[in-house]
DNA sequence: TAGACGTGGGT
DNA sequence: TACCCAAGTCT
């Protein structure tokens, strides 16, 4: 395969191809609030938001984000807790606390300026081949490559390239292409220009090839395989796992919430007491049971089943059962381990999953009446 | 290298 | 319902 992605770079007039490609950017590109300047902070932190989530989901949330961390040294300075609240229901949660991480290291070894070489870029937590090349190309204006979802899907068509997108193999593949294209008058619009042409026209299903400012130099429109191109081997179905949940009160009406451990799924954020159930075990809120008296040296009673929720991530599907419940006593109230009124739980940063079993414990509660 | 890591939207 | 998809990275 790699000899006919030769053969098919041969083929394309560079010069043409880049100019077609740009002119095309500037007059369709839209407008987003991070193309607004060229500080590397504001590029960093909008290329660390889209990995793997939608133009139209980040934009609220990069505007929220820069209002309150506007600059390096206030993210740097920023509680952790406040920078997980501004990242809720984004995911991916462990972007925001590496790049939070990163921005300290820039502040404190990089005299607060985003490193411009593509070593010292590359070796900050959370930032990868994509967001490296994406930073240089797109705030400094260095030829690099930015290969990512919509680069590999738009290059293998161009070009006629088979390999598995699926695989991490691949992508050596397309930055050599890249490298091979790329305008050393403009790589920051030319890498962006493949992106916006993967996002806009060069799009996974039906493809808009009749609009498409490459056409001429697209190998796949010129033998019809746009539709078999990109290669993606598809992933195997993810497990189910039994969750019950509560939400408890105590005497004065304040919720028993725990923090989730720094590794992992969820990792730092908050949730209300849950675990997993075990089949070969007694019944789930004796098992609920069990885990607070253990993990918290709480006494609880569990009440009604306030929902019945399923919660799908990207590899696992939580199937939630909830309830709720009161505090008896708890022994060990800690950093981790807290009791808060409705009002002060709007500070606490929670997983989707987590406010999905809150709105149903509301919802209960005003059937009630 | 393949699986972990979120969420919401589309078919 | 059950996939797949969206500007990836880490382990």
């Amino acid at each position: 395969m790699k000899k006919a992605q030769v053969k098919q770079l041969e083929n394309i007039d560079i010069d043409k191809f880049q100019q077609d490609l740009i002119s095309w950017f500037e007059a369709e590109q839209r407008e987003l609030p991070w193309r607004k300047d060229k500080d590397p902070y504001k590029i960093w932190v909008s290329e660390i938001m889209l990995q793997q989530t939608r133009v139209d989901t980040v934009i609220p949330y990069f505007q929220g984000f820069i209002e309150q961390f506007p600059t390096i040294e206030a993210l740097s300075n920023a509680e952790e807790e406040r920078v997980l609240k501004a990242w809720e229901g984004l995911g991916y949660y462990s972007r925001v606390r590496n790049l939070q991480s990163a921005v300290k290291e820039v502040y404190e070894n990089y005299d607060g300026k985003v490193p411009a070489d593509p070593q010292e870029i590359s070796s900050l937590k959370g930032v990868g081949p994509y967001t490296a090349g994406a930073i240089l190309s797109i705030a400094y204006g260095i030829p690099e490559p930015a290969v990512d979802g919509n680069v590999m899907r738009v290059l293998s068509r161009i070009l006629s390239i088979w390999d598995d997108i699926a695989k991490a193999s691949s992508r050596k593949v397309f930055e050599a292409a890249v490298r091979a294209l790329i305008s050393h008058d403009n790589p920051s619009y030319f890498n962006q220009a493949l992106m916006e042409l993967g996002a806009l026209i060069c799009t996974p299903t039906s493809p808009s090839c009749l609009l498409c400012p490459v056409q001429e130099h697209c190998d796949a429109f010129r033998e019809g395989t746009q539709n078999e191109l990109p290669v993606k081997t598809r992933k195997k179905k993810h497990r189910h796992v039994q969750i019950v949940a509560a939400v408890l009160q105590n005497a004065e009406g304040k919720f028993l919430i725990h923090k989730r451990p720094d590794k992992g799924l969820l990792a730092n954020l908050w949730e209300f007491p849950n675990t997993e159930v075990i089949q070969a075990f007694i019944n789930e809120k004796d098992q609920l049971n069990e885990m607070v008296k253990d993990a918290y040296e709480a006494e609880i009673q569990i009440g009604e089943m306030i929902g019945q929720i399923e919660h799908v991530f990207s590899h696992l599907t939580w199937n939630i059962n909830a309830y709720q419940g009161q505090v008896r006593s708890i022994a060990k109230e800690s950093a981790e381990v807290k009791l808060v009124t409705a009002e002060e739980m709007k500070a606490y940063t929670f997983s989707v999953s987590h406010q999905k079993i809150f709105q149903q414990f509301i919802q209960h509660i005003e059937k009630e009446g």
